[in-house]
DNA sequence: TCTGTGCGTTCACCTAGGTTAAGATATAAG
DNA sequence: CTTATATCTTAACCTAGGTGAACGCACAGA
């Protein structure tokens, strides 16, 4: 069920052969998300992983008081996974969140790391992955330590130049790490 | 060259055979760093790649007004290598700099790569340390959305009990993001 | 011994961003 | 048409942390 654009986009990653391609395709199956709905939940498994394939989510977590703070956004071939609980193989910390009408890839987690673990390929895979959440998560860490909430909010918008538009002020300023109304502030000056 | 603690460290992140070990631990030396001796500098090649064995080092950059802001800090058995530039094979944009007189294992980072890239245990071994990384990085941007300096800072204290006492103060206020008179404000509180 | 320099502290003042509350507008729901 | 609900804005006030400068202390070097 994965489509060229999807293996062309990750094949790029590692060297995945087409029948490698063909034994794990099948463990995926379109699903529609209306706005607002969940991929996944605070405290539940990680039984499946996505790949966007039209829409838009958000990863989020909330803290004591309610508040809630925006990790990422994913878009357009976007990996829909909780991969620090993953790799941990404990209940999500994290909630993913469609914002706009989706389509989704979905897996079973499980499944699909059985099927991938241990083949070179895969492991290859695997490594660039991991890799590639590192250098943006490497890149938000010099964001905060380097610049101000203003400089943050232009960098988010050349990072997400395309789909800004589309999500709301106070989900930009929770992944800023400020509040709406400070966004709103420093937008004018 | 590699010791015994080393290979057992590492080896628990994927399993590699002691042959392995052995066509690559040839690539290791010995080397020593006095204090504030550098292991990288800004805009070198990441040319080496260590794995301390004993003593202390930060790694850090400097913005363009001067300021230093410390992105970590590796003692005992930790990986002295700039993973991010090291990923995309550019110049570093890191200091990585020895706070303590230090041993470390050094091995050539492009002999090192060579010799571990398209092997299956390698491969997963490379994978878990990416993996590992991301872990770190994702925890910090954890800690810089939604903790205050004064939290960030028992954070930090649990984190390096071991060492934090040898880190000089001003260089645990970089690594929290704050200056060293806020350090010296909040610790009082 | 005297002097410099590195490091932590304190203080007075400043600023970015948080907090609370109140509007403004728009769209959705009855 | 009328009332909610969601989103963004503005404004008054507050606070965490930054800035710049001074001071104290320890230790290193001449």
């Amino acid at each position: 069920m994965l489509t060229p654009l999807i293996t062309d986009h990750y094949g790029s990653l590692a060297p995945i052969p087409a029948d490698e391609w063909e034994r794990v395709g099948p463990l995926f199956n379109r699903k529609s998300f209306k706005k607002n709905e969940f991929f996944l939940r605070v405290d539940e498994a990680p039984l499946y992983l996505g790949v966007v394939q039209s829409g838009l989510f958000r990863f989020y977590y909330i803290d004591e008081d309610g508040k809630e703070w925006v990790k990422s956004f994913e878009t357009n071939l976007g990996l829909l996974a909780p991969y620090a609980e993953i790799l941990q193989d404990r209940p999500s910390r994290t909630f993913i969140q469609a914002l706009t009408d989706s389509e989704v890839l979905v897996a079973p987690q499980k499944e699909f790391m059985a099927a991938v673990n241990g083949r070179l390929c895969w492991e290859m895979f695997l490594r660039r992955v991991a890799e590639r959440f590192y250098l943006k998560k490497e890149n938000r860490e010099y964001e905060f330590l380097k610049l101000s909430a203003k400089e943050r909010w232009l960098n988010f918008l050349e990072d997400f130049k395309n789909i800004h538009q589309e999500i709301p002020d106070y989900h930009i300023a929770s992944y800023l790490g400020i509040t709406p109304q400070s966004l709103s502030r420093l937008r004018k000056t």
